[in-house]
Order: structure tokens, then C-alpha cells, then sequence
DNA sequence: TTGCTCCTCACGTCACGTGAGGTGGC
DNA sequence: TTGCTCCTCACGTCACGTGAGGTGGC
């Protein structure tokens, strides 16, 4: 039996971590009856460390969620693995097209801005750089 | 003067954008004292176009909040929105290089599992899709 | 009266991190 | 006694969106 810390360490990760999955309902340890401690088995690790790698896969804890319960009632989550693992990826895409608009717009911003001088508060403009922009 | 729609729609935002805006003290409209409605002024259109351009620059609403504040103290925001802006391009990278990585590995499983048959719970594997990873 | 807008709470989102205040184990 | 770990709340993060329950204006 593992307690807290013992049960991040075996899976690289934080105590902290451990708590709120506790929390969320990812993992239900049984107690110490003597001090209320979380007390975890071996296969806790084993759940914990397929937390990390869906995590890595960008599943969501509540997917991960999703992915226990399938197992609970005797359904293979693999189909609905597959397929969560498309939609992710569809708006994975989107994401890193609009963080790189956003990286041309900063870079270009900066660029113009560095033909500029500092403006002082005069009531009429907040900032005139990010003002100058579009 | 206008009223929280009046104003949404002359900045091309949500009303409740612009009660959120309010809520954290970055509009500080008068309030009708008949029926408590918030009312605006010119400036605060304004002041709205100011941020969704910020928030367009990849500014959040704490530091578009210290940009007015700048403003209020007389001193030029200038010098402190070019490192602000310095800062976040570095961040955008940083996210965008983990967004991509990110892309691979689902990228590389989804294609992995292609050659993979769906499985059934077995007591031993959650699920060997995710497993098979890492 | 209907339909639209306004109001104020207050919770939910995501995955934890971080105190606060207190206790167990060596 | 000291230092480490454990415990349970409960709030903070980011920018709103979304009810709930009620009111004003045409």
C-alpha cells in the first residue's frame, strides 16, 4: 500500500496532482483507518501513469474519466478513444493556426513599433502603438 | 450615454463582455438613478475598441487594466507594453513548439492504431491504444 | 400583454497550485 | 523537539458564458 507521496514518486508526478484526482473521482483510495491517510494499490500506478500518457495524448481528465467508466461496464473504450482522439486533433489544428496569426500579428507589431517613440498620456490617446495597430 | 447593448454593439462585443469588463474595474460607467442601468459615454467606446485590439495583440485584461492605469499616473505605458509584448512573443513560441509536438505524438498514434484491432477490458490494460504509446 | 433589455448574484470552465490551520511518524 | 508528510477546506487562475429570479421600457 502507497501512500500520497509514495504513489506520485512511482509515478513522476506531484502529490498535488495525486489529490485533486483523488478529488475528481480518477482514483479512490481506501483509508488508513488510524489516521484517514489515502492508502493506494499497485494498480493505482499503473491508472496514474495511463493518466500521464492520455494527458500527453491531450486527452482531458475528464476523458480519461470517460475512459475508466468504459472499462467499468464491460465496453471496449477504443472506438470512442479513436474517435476523441480525432476531434482533438481537428482543434489542435485550429489552435496552432490561430496562436500563429497571433505570433505574425505580435512580430509585426513589434517591428512597426520600433520606428516609433514613446507617446505621452495626453487625453486623447491610451497607447498610440497599440492603438497604431489595424 | 449608453446603455450596455447600445455600447456592445458599437465596440463589436457581448453585453456580457462589457459587464465582465466592468466587474473588474477596467469601465467605470455612472448608473442611471432611476432603474440602476449602467450608462456610457464616447470614451468608453473607446476604451473598448482599445482592448479587443489589445486582446488582439495577445495583451490580457490584467495588463490592458495596468495600461490605463499608466495612463492615470500620468506616465507613458510605452516602454512597458514593448516588453509586455517582448514577453508574450517568447510564451507564443514556447506554446506554439508544445502545440506541434502535441500535434505529432496524436498525429503518429491515431496513424499507429490504424494497424490496431479494438480491445476488449480484460482486467489488465485500461486501453491498449493508449498504452501502445510511449 | 408581449418581447426585448436591463439588473444582481453566483456557479462553471481546466488542472491543478497554494495558503491556512492542524495532526501523525520517526 | 525538529522536519517531513499527511489531512481538509477553500480560494485563485482566465475571460467570460450561463442560468436563476426579478424588473424597466415601448
Amino acid at each position: 500500500m502507497l501512500t500520497v507521496s509514495a504513489l506520485s514518486k512511482a509515478a513522476q508526478t506531484t502529490p498535488d496532482a495525486i489529490r485533486h484526482y483523488t478529488r475528481i473521482g480518477l482514483l479512490k483510495p481506501s483509508r488508513n483507518p488510524d489516521n484517514g491517510y489515502r492508502l493506494f494499490n499497485n494498480n493505482d500506478v499503473k491508472k496514474v501513469q495511463f493518466i500521464c500518457r492520455a494527458k500527453g495524448l491531450g486527452f482531458t481528465l475528464r476523458e480519461i474519466g470517460a475512459i475508466f467508466d468504459h472499462g467499468r461496464t464491460g465496453q471496449s473504450p477504443c472506438p470512442a478513444v479513436r474517435e476523441m482522439i480525432r476531434q482533438r486533433i481537428n482543434e489542435n489544428r485550429d489552435k496552432l493556426m490561430e496562436l500563429n496569426q497571433l505570433q505574425q500579428r505580435m512580430d509585426s507589431a513589434l517591428e512597426k513599433w520600433k520606428t516609433m517613440p514613446d507617446g505621452e498620456p495626453d487625453g486623447e490617446a491610451i497607447c498610440h502603438l497599440i492603438e497604431s495597430i489595424n
